[in-house]
DNA sequence: CCATTCTGTTGACAAATGTCAACGGATTTT
DNA sequence: AAAATCCGTTGACATTTGTCAACAGAATGG
């Protein structure tokens, strides 16, 4: 169950974890199943778990005042699902975060993953790669959401993340691209043409 | 002149830095003059250089194949300047850094920088922090993008950014928030009728 | 198996935003 | 002081994107 979090964190790390480093990560991260459409985190409550997907796919979304979902993330196998804004703030969060398939994940609350950085030096190393990573991949849907038309954000989407559009129906893909799911599927047609 | 940068990592470490390791710090971090127009970092180069600033105005942008500027990030006094992806990565830039003011910086390299994290635990910590709370702004800024029409993100950004409105001109602004400054002004007439 | 929901597409139209050109007042440069 | 550049605004028009409604096939649930 632990083995592709463990796997993971060796990726990041310049060493691998010892024996009672793996142990002391099977302790603190808990298995838990989510079913579909069940909920992980809802709007207006506090994010108390950091989850790692080891298998299904989870998605991130703000709701407006008409009802109108906007997702900003997407998490399949071996990313993260969590809040960070609340997760590290402790405020109400304005997302909710559900399973889009039945997922599988292993969850940790932030006293004992803080807990896990005094004990574990690589954990530290992973964390900051992995928040470098994330900073990077913001950054880069930042600029593109400014800089560039649908069109290119939809191709740079797909090229990047080809998983994804299998996983995630195109209504969803839209929405995470800030678009409605009738301009992805004109420019959808559109692409086919060229 | 390393003053404001002691001053902030104090703010955000648990416990105050020793003398011997603002010694380190101030050895560490390079006093540098930019004039205003001046680059820090041309689209291209790799982003040799994490730049706090102490006095001044920056801006970090990109420049489309019709040359038009998309800006990603404005930062003023107590601000970082960087492209984060370039200066981890150590991959050429898509970004350009220039000095909107004349600009007075603290600038280190990666290989200072993570040379220092191993002398000073308090900088660590703040690194950690202060990738946390950027984050959290991208990801604030991201949700923005594409849940909110133009009038509420210029509005939302007065009111979170007001000083930066008096230090950077409505184009500026405008291409920060993804629009053009025909648009952003006519958003701004609209405002004044309410 | 049927009923329901979900998904993707299309058309007609509305709304938001961009583009281009022009202008005047500030600011900067020479 | 004169010239040049920068800045914000406005109008006319084009383009992009959204909204609403309808439809059909696929997937799902009872």
């Amino acid at each position: 169950m632990h083995g592709p979090l463990i796997k993971y964190i060796n990726d990041y790390a310049t060493t691998p974890l010892t024996g009672s480093e793996v142990e002391l990560i099977k302790n603190t991260f808990v298995p838990k199943r989510i079913r579909k459409k069940q909920y992980f985190l809802q709007e207006g409550e506090v994010c108390k778990y950091f989850a790692f997907i080891v298998k299904g796919a989870m998605r991130q979304y703000s709701v407006d005042d008409k009802g109108a979902e906007h997702i900003v993330q997407l998490s399949i196998e071996n990313w993260w699902a969590v809040d960070r804004e609340s997760f590290v703030m402790l405020t109400p969060s304005v997302y909710n975060i559900d399973a889009w398939e039945d997922t599988e994940a292993l969850l940790t609350t932030r006293a004992d993953i803080l807990n896990l950085y005094n004990q574990i030096p690589a954990l530290v190393e992973m964390a900051r790669k992995m928040d470098e990573k994330h900073s990077i991949a913001n950054q880069r849907r930042l600029n593109a959401s400014i800089s560039f038309p649908a069109e290119k954000r939809y191709s740079d989407f797909a090229n990047c993340y080809p998983e994804f559009l299998q996983r995630f129906p195109q209504h969803i893909i839209a929405s995470y691209l800030g678009i409605t799911k009738e301009t992805l599927s004109r420019i959808r047609k559109q692409m086919l043409k060229k």
